[in-house]
DNA sequence: GTAGCTTGCTTCGAGTTCGAAGCAACTAGG
DNA sequence: CCTAGTTGCTTCGAACTCGAAGCAAGCTAC
């Protein structure tokens, strides 16, 4: 059995496991309390978190979908329905006519606030409450290296069509 | 503006954000592996892993939902596809007619142990291989003390039906 | 320029998800 | 026992998700 795939031990067996299950848990709290709060799922939130966070206020699609680890599909029709509720508003790109800019309208940004402070409530309840200081920064410091190093690895959504990188 | 919903500072919202950017990763890289090596997605392969952990490689199927934080509804949708694929039995519980026991198939043993290098390999690959030996330990610890945190404050599935604690 | 590629997005179909409502088995209180 | 409440699971409908296929705009090399 090679160093790949050999067993996990307990250790990294309950990183694993808590990782995931913290985080699912984590998303089902906070997702009722956005469906609760402003009719928002926990994608379409995402979504416009992210816009109001750009400097901006508007992304491309393609960005958008890869910032929050989602199809290209299911941002479209995401993308749809938050449209037709006046949260965003879509435009073609102006350097190139196959980009659709995404841009938060006044309504979306007052959602946005409207919902967040209910958001932070859950999330520091569920999570941050039960960290000391020093666990915060670790879990942050480590998380960020995960992340990177993943991020690193595989292009998820849009992956390269036919050629990779190296060929 | 009260102390629970004051803005998280920068560090707070670094580890809320890896945390679940790096779950959604990891999940999706594992799912793609799932499937091309098993035809099983995640959530699949967790219903038998579970039971594969179990003690008696049986299970209720309320237990079974809370484990993997999914909706019994859902949970009754993949048993029955894995009951047809044969990689579960399904038996009403002897002392309660209202359970479904659900119990390991050895086919469905045989499968786990097929897919398991693999899933591990790829679980090592995006997260164990940038932890330091310390951050795991750290890591697991933390998340499990957020895990039980969690798990002690809402019944998620399955919460009241009428009735709260109380009233 | 133009043929052949790549890229950005949408459409489409099939499969999956959830919560609400429903049904049967247990339980408590009289 | 009966009645009312609770619990375990399934059914149902509506919504969401994804990847494959499609389409148009951009790019490259001749």
């Amino acid at each position: 059995m090679s160093r790949e795939t050999a067993p996990l031990d307990a250790g990294q067996l309950g990183a694993y496991f808590a990782l995931m299950e913290v985080s699912s848990l984590l998303q089902h709290a906070v997702e009722e309390h956005l469906r609760a709060d402003g009719d928002l799922s926990y994608v379409q939130f995402q979504l416009l978190a992210r816009l109001a966070d750009s400097p901006e206020g508007r992304l491309r699609m393609t960005d958008l979908a890869d910032g929050v680890v989602y199809s290209r599909s299911g941002l479209t029709y995401q993308a749809g329905l938050l449209d037709r509720r006046g949260l965003i508003s879509r435009a073609p790109a102006a350097d190139d006519e196959r980009s659709v800019m995404v841009s938060l309208t006044d309504a979306g940004r007052a959602l946005v606030a409207q919902v967040l402070p209910g958001h932070i409530a859950v999330v520091r309840r569920l999570l941050l409450d039960s960290l000391e200081k020093g666990d915060l920064a670790i879990l942050s410091g480590v998380l960020g290296t995960v992340r990177d190093h993943m991020r690193a690895l595989p292009p998820r959504s849009a992956k390269p069509r036919a050629s990779r990188r190296s060929r």
